[in-house]
Order: C-alpha cells, then structure tokens, then sequence
DNA sequence: CTACATGCAAAGGGTTTGCACGACA
DNA sequence: TGTCGTGCAAACCCTTTGCATGTAG
C-alpha cells in the first residue's frame, strides 16, 4: 500500500512548493510532517502522524502535528476523510441516494441518479471484501457559497462547520 | 427537502418495526426519535434531533437521543455521514481514488477504477453547485471482518474503532 | 532583527458511561 | 415484580487555543 518513492517525492515537493508559495516558513517540524503524509500508504489520524515524526524529530508536539495538516488541508494539498470538523451525523434515508458536499460551508445535499445507483463493482474491489452499498459523493461549492461576498465564510442556517477557514 | 407524508410514514414504521422485532422496548422517547429522524430532510447531528424532540417530549435527554439514533445504526435501519466514531483522517493521495469502507471495523481502502473517475455530472447536481471532485465510496464488509469469528467485532492492526457493535 | 512557529498546558466541545430511579410487560 | 430504559452528571477523548519562548528568513 505504500507509494512508491517516486511518488512520495512527487508529492512532497508539491506539498513544500505548495506553503513556500503561500509564504509559509518551512521548519523542519512541517517538513517532517509533509514527508509523514507523502509517505502514508493509508489515511492516517494526527496521532499516527505524530508517532512517525516524532522517530525523526522527538520534540514535536502533537498540537503541532495537528497545525501543519490543517495547514495542508486549507491550502488544498492534502483531504480528509468525511467532512472537516463534522460531528457525526444521521441519515435517516434509507432509498438509494447519493450526496454534494460543499467544501466551504460543510453542507451536505442529498440527490438521486439512476446511473449512480446500479454502478457495478469493479475488479479492484472483490480481492477487498463484498459490497453492500454504493455512494457517490461530489465535493465542490455549493451556489450560496458561490455567491457568498470573495472573502471569509459564512454559515449555513443549518448551523454547520465550525469554521477552520485559512 | 423534507419527505412526503407517505414516505415519512413507511420509514418511521420501518424503523419501529426494526426495533420491535429485534426485542427493543418502544418508549415514547425512542419512538419520537425515530419520527424526527423519519421526517428529517437532512442530516441532522443529535443536538438537532434532540432539539426536535424536545418539543414532544420535553424531559428526553441528549443522552438517550444518542442511544437511540446509535440502537438504530446498529440495526442497519438509518446511516452516519461517514465513518461512524471515526476521529479526522488525513489523506495525502491526490491522484483520483475511491473508497472501500468496511462498515464492521471501519477500515477505508483505496481503489482505483478508471471508470469512476470519468462519472459526468449528473443533472440532478448542477443546481446545487459547482463539482470540483468526485469520489465514489463503495460500503460492506471487509475479506478480515468476513472472516473473523461471528460474533464480536475484531479491529485491524492500524487500529481503527472504538468498537460500538451491539 | 522581527515576525512567525513551536511547545506546553489548560480549555473546549461533542460523545459516552455509571448509577439510581422510574416505567413498561 | 422484574427487567429494561431513562435522566443526570461526571468522565472521556480528540482537538483547539493562549501564551511565553524559540527560530527561520
């Protein structure tokens, strides 16, 4: 599952190239923590990264770890899994459906396809386990945040996403 | 965004029915959970259903709206936003992939499939905004949990969940 | 030099749990 | 009447933040 070195220096020098242009002093704490990340066969939580980088430089500190992947994720060069900062939600639909997350305001839209609904499994995944269900999720913008003055963000009425936004 | 009536009814007595036949008592509170959870047009967090039901049943507490709506994911009868109990992961693969997620012990694999990464946009998605990303997440039980002995769940090496399996 | 980043420790906030009381079968 | 469910409050745990110190550019 690791990726290959190649790979792994591909990625961390886009993740260097990406803060030195945002004017980001690359300490050896972000560096280590950007290498961690490149490196990660899986989707690690900041804890796992901590423990990686703390064998290189013993001295970081977790909420440090924590600054730099946000840092990361804020200036689009790494994801995370589900959406930032969520606390957990229900789903009380149970018919086939599919979802638009907004990457700016959090808001996730339900929305129905045919063509989403009957997706066959492909071989990749049958050496992985059996499927029990299929979703499609598409990230983007959604029109109130599109129209939303350039700047900060703003919330949905919904009362969504705290907030981590630059 | 809320359901029609008619649909509202046949998932609340889905619901209903769920517990009933799994030999768990129908309390007035489970039963005013279950109709906020039935007649939600999103995806609300349990402050949000417990809000709702505040207004019914005005002495129910925060904490049995979460057993509640946890008894029913239990069941398979409603879902979460992503992975349940899950803390922030972080993912460095920017190259396009999907997700494998076994709904047992939580673990998300990557899998590549040429034709998810090429899904169009459906009409269904272009009013609610702008797609940047599209990610297909295909859910069921992994070749470890398949195997593993029936009963209580097993958590993988890279340690995932906190384990909340009935 | 000077602004920015780090580490520490404490706060914060969502979620879970232990326990005694209350309610339904 | 016994068992199961509820409410309360405290515990938990991940994550964030304020502040003094350290450091990259």
């Amino acid at each position: 599952m690791r990726p290959e070195q190649d790979e792994i220096e591909q990625r961390l020098s886009r993740f260097t190239g990406g803060l030195k242009s945002a004017g980001i002093k690359l300490t050896i704490q972000r560096l280590e923590v950007c290498r961690e990340i490149a490196s990660a066969g899986s989707h690690p939580d900041a804890e796992s990264v901590f423990r990686g980088v703390r064998q290189r430089v013993p001295t970081i500190s977790l909420d440090t770890v924590y600054r730099t992947l946000w840092t990361l994720v804020d200036r689009g060069l790494i994801d995370t899994l589900g959406v930032p900062h969520e606390r957990t939600r229900f789903d009380g639909n149970t018919a086939p459906h599919h979802h638009f997350v907004c990457t700016r305001c959090g808001e996730t839209t339900d929305f129905c396809c045919d063509a989403f609904d009957s997706l066959s499994v492909p071989e990749a995944v049958t050496p992985l386990g059996t499927v029990q269900k299929t979703q499609v999720e598409m990230r983007g913008i959604c029109l109130r945040c599109a129209k939303a003055p350039a700047s900060g963000d703003h919330q949905h009425a919904t009362g969504h996403r705290p907030g981590r936004n630059q």
